[in-house]
DNA sequence: CTGAAAGCGCTTACAG
DNA sequence: CTGAAAGCGCTTACAG
């Protein structure tokens, strides 16, 4: 435990430079360096020696480490992106610092700096919404270290983005109802600072514009992103006198909440109501009836963010290219799966 | 960007000394310097200083990071007890550092010997399976790190575990199905290298015992943690003459493929087959019937292995301190919550 | 209180 | 091919 390279070499008789290169493994072009090299390797499986990595990095200034910055990892949506984030990272010899913000943007931006004392090689982070006052970290401009945004979009980001293309997923869910039939169309979305929300909002108005019915602000529920409060705004929702024929759920969590409020309720989906969810849990099937969706295609988008990252690292490394800074940013389609959650309006 | 200590002290004329110093934060007796240590903060934000953690931890053998190592982040489960490591550490002032393992054990081995090449203050660890010629793990015995096992244990482990009264939780699963009137009762479980595998399986096997059934060999699918296995299995089960009148699922992933494996078959639960889940993810008073399920305290498991992983830090970091080496194990209780998944056997 | 100096554990030109 | 030496960016006794 704890044998450090000098310790190691003074062992061996031989100076820390000999044994470090050995250990490198670029030493082995003669029979008798070649011998040299095992002598040393097997002396140091002996003594358990670990290189520490920390000096190393100090040294080299190349770093094996990556941050992942998202909202919550219990929902199924963000730890699909992390687990594809870290797999496709792990591939290429990256470790992973995990980090998770709540949608708290100070423990973000606390999170954001630790990070960088860590000397990460790079992150990829879903932004949390921005504060009232937003005011720029400037440190965080003056950084240098690659970030990938992924989902969702910050403010005054210049940074690449791989993102869903938001307003045509909040379209095509609500074009499904409309061509159903369907006329008084509920949704559920997270708080307006968060560009998702509002795109897929924006995509809901457009479709509702489309056929010519005016947007009705009280079918609008814009809250944060948790169960609790999507459950109450559907307890409401389901609770008039004039209860809306259809409801969409914009983003997993919200799907939960709004599918507890309906069992509580007593309403049969689709006879009474007709749901869209939004992500494709596994679960979506398991349910009866088995759920409409608009399926966001993140695990994708994980690959390709992290791969995206690992290119600006190469980057970043490589001294004599001029760091492009025009941010790359793309935005990958929503596909819509028609199951058993919705049907055909009854005239009545 | 990139600016260091040195530049900094250089800009302001004074030695790094100092200005490490000021910057730590204690120093601030008088007037006049506590002035001074104003006028460096100042000039380091403005600068855009932000300290080399690499540096620090080198000089001062002191680490704010903690390595996770789970087999899956997409589990429900696992997911719920990486949000509670994460936050209770997050708390204490803890990075963690996440690796996934897909249950692959030379992946673990790998993923090891990074963190402790990262020289993490400590881990928590839901070892995978066995591999057939378990060689111990040289390197890893003579490590100081702290380590806290969760959930599962691994074979010859001397380190500290929070783990579940599997052998309970099996019982009191088959227990409920006994007491229901169920005879033929099948049971899908992880591999047997996995102690939990085992352990629930001994607690099945030892209701059956005390209510004088002899164990059908032909009811016990142990396969891996994954649905697909779990899917096929059930199929089987449920193509057979001599059907079982009862499943039971021990394990997040086995239930969500046995439940898709009744789906396609067209079973009727409770009516045809009951059914007893284990763990308690948020969808399962989703489905209709609700499940029925052994509940495993995970939440409170994590968040106990993270404190006692804080624990274990600080005892390693008081010199004084002959290290205990004598490991703490604890074992949580599971609870069983009946639903509607479950019900009387109809005598025929 | 301040600064010069040593050292954490590595890697890597640079001579030999 | 090998070794002595410098240096990555910090912190911290040690004198002054």
């Amino acid at each position: 435990m704890g044998s450090t390279l000098k310790e190691l070499s003074k062992s061996l008789g031989l100076s820390t430079s000999t044994v470090s290169r050995a250990l490198s493994g670029r030493e082995f072009k003669r029979g008798t360096t070649r011998a040299q090299a095992e002598r040393i390797m097997a002396q140091a499986t002996q003594l358990g020696y670990e290189p520490n990595g920390l000096a190393r990095s100090l040294k080299t200034k190349r770093r094996q480490v990556v941050g992942l910055i998202i909202p919550d990892i219990k929902n199924d949506y963000y730890a699909a992106a992390a687990t594809l984030v870290q797999t496709t990272l792990g591939e290429a010899g990256y470790q992973v610092i995990l980090c998770v913000t709540n949608d708290d943007p100070e423990a973000e931006a606390a999170q954001r700096r630790l990070l960088r004392e860590e000397r990460v090689a790079g992150m990829v982070v879903v932004p949390s919404p921005h504060q009232r006052n937003g005011r720029v970290q400037e440190n965080a401009l003056r950084s240098s270290t690659p970030i990938i945004e992924l989902v969702r979009r910050s403010r005054d980001s210049s940074t690449d983005a791989v993102l869903i293309d938001d307003v045509d997923a909040g379209w095509q869910g609500t074009r499904h109802l409309l061509d159903l039939g369907h006329r008084r169309i509920a949704v559920l979305t997270g708080p307006r600072s968060v560009s998702t929300s509002r795109l897929r909002l924006n995509g809901y108005c457009d479709a509702l514009a489309s056929a010519g019915i005016a947007v009705d602000e009280s079918l609008i529920h814009a809250g944060p992103y948790r169960r609790d409060a999507a459950l109450r705004a559907t307890l409401t929702l389901l609770a008039r006198d004039d209860r809306p024929t259809a409801l969409i759920a914009t983003s997993n969590e919200l799907v939960v909440g709004a599918l507890q409020a309906i069992m509580q309720s007593n309403v049969r989906v689709p006879d009474e109501l007709s749901f869209v969810g939004f992500g494709n849990a596994d679960w979506f099937t398991l349910l009866r009836p088995a759920l409409t969706t608009v399926a966001l295609p993140i695990e994708n988008m994980a690959i390709v963010a992290a791969h995206q990252l690992l290119t600006r690292i190469r980057l970043a490394d490589s001294p004599g290219v001029p760091t492009t800074k025009t941010p790359v940013v793309s935005r990958y389609q929503a596909h819509l799966i028609v199951r058993d959650s919705t049907r055909q309006l009854e005239m009545s």
